[in-house]
DNA sequence: ATGACTTGTAATACAAGA
């Protein structure tokens, strides 16, 4: 049997609908990870979700902010979530399947505008949160499970993540503290890092435009925030790695797109 | 040359994203 998993930042998740209705559509994913849907779990679409044919829903959502969904058309055998940063600000939903494949959906802090951990409680709220995801890795023995992590984990680790590595070394998303953190999670589960499996460096890679500059996607102005990380356990298994560009041009579009991957 | 946008909340700005 094959999984086809999607994970994407969807920034609002009552403003994408028709977006992940398309995408469904297109691409028929058996588990869709969502991260930013800015909706309370009462308020959650239920509806509209089932009827793009997901019948099984782990949800984590508040009001206004962050906010995890993972949506199945398989369903679930365990459901969890932990608390990071003693903060419970729905940022982790993590589920099993059929056969034993282990999901995690992350959203990991964005840090603010301040690369310094003194200065910005946001920015020592991101590198505490990935510091706790590789020490988790590490005590979990995730490495020894078949186990997937995704999400956005507002990093671009390497130099051909961004569009210009000089330019942008000193901003949040691409740091070196950030870096290292990253790497240090990687290390910790022995992960692979699939987007880079697939299409290795040096080449470009992203999968986030921001909306702020008009001419960014035309410019081709990206970071590549959006990670899977696959198990050693798991990683022979995952067969293809595609990232859902076009989406970043229909209308009213998130500033991510979704990452694609297929496990075998 | 990531500024200049988008979203949710609440009430016309503000917080937050990254």
């Amino acid at each position: 049997m094959s999984v086809r998993l999607i994970t994407w930042n969807v920034n609002s998740l009552r403003q994408r609908l028709d977006h992940l209705a398309r995408i469904t559509e297109e691409q028929s994913p058996q588990v869709v990870c969502l991260q930013e849907t800015k909706v309370q779990n009462g308020d959650f679409p239920v509806e509209a979700i089932k009827s793009m044919g997901y019948e099984h829903l782990s949800i984590h959502g508040q009001k206004s902010y962050n906010g995890v969904a993972i949506l199945s058309r398989l369903p679930f055998e365990t459901e969890d979530r932990r608390v990071w940063c003693e903060k419970d600000d729905c940022r982790h939903l993590s589920v099993t399947v059929a056969g034993g494949l282990e999901i995690h959906n992350f959203y990991v802090p964005s840090g603010g505008n301040v690369p310094d951990p003194e200065q910005n409680d946001k920015f020592a709220h991101k590198l505490q949160f990935l510091t706790e995801m590789a020490a988790w890795a590490k005590s979990d023995k995730v490495a020894q499970r078949k186990a997937v992590l995704v999400g956005d984990m507002n990093v671009a680790p390497f130099e051909q993540d961004v569009w210009n590595h000089k330019r942008l070394v000193k901003s949040v998303g691409h740091t070196p503290v950030e870096t290292e953190h990253m790497l240090a999670l990687h290390a910790a589960g022995d992960f692979v890092d699939v987007g880079r499996h697939f299409v290795p460096l040096p080449e470009p890679l992203y999968s986030w435009w921001g909306y702020r500059f008009k001419e960014a996607f035309a410019r081709d102005y990206g970071w590549r925030l959006d990670h899977v990380l696959a198990s050693p356990a798991l990683a022979p298994s995952v067969s293809a790695m595609q990232i859902l560009r076009d989406s970043r041009s229909w209308e009213k579009p998130s500033d991510h797109v979704p990452i694609m991957v297929d496990i075998d």
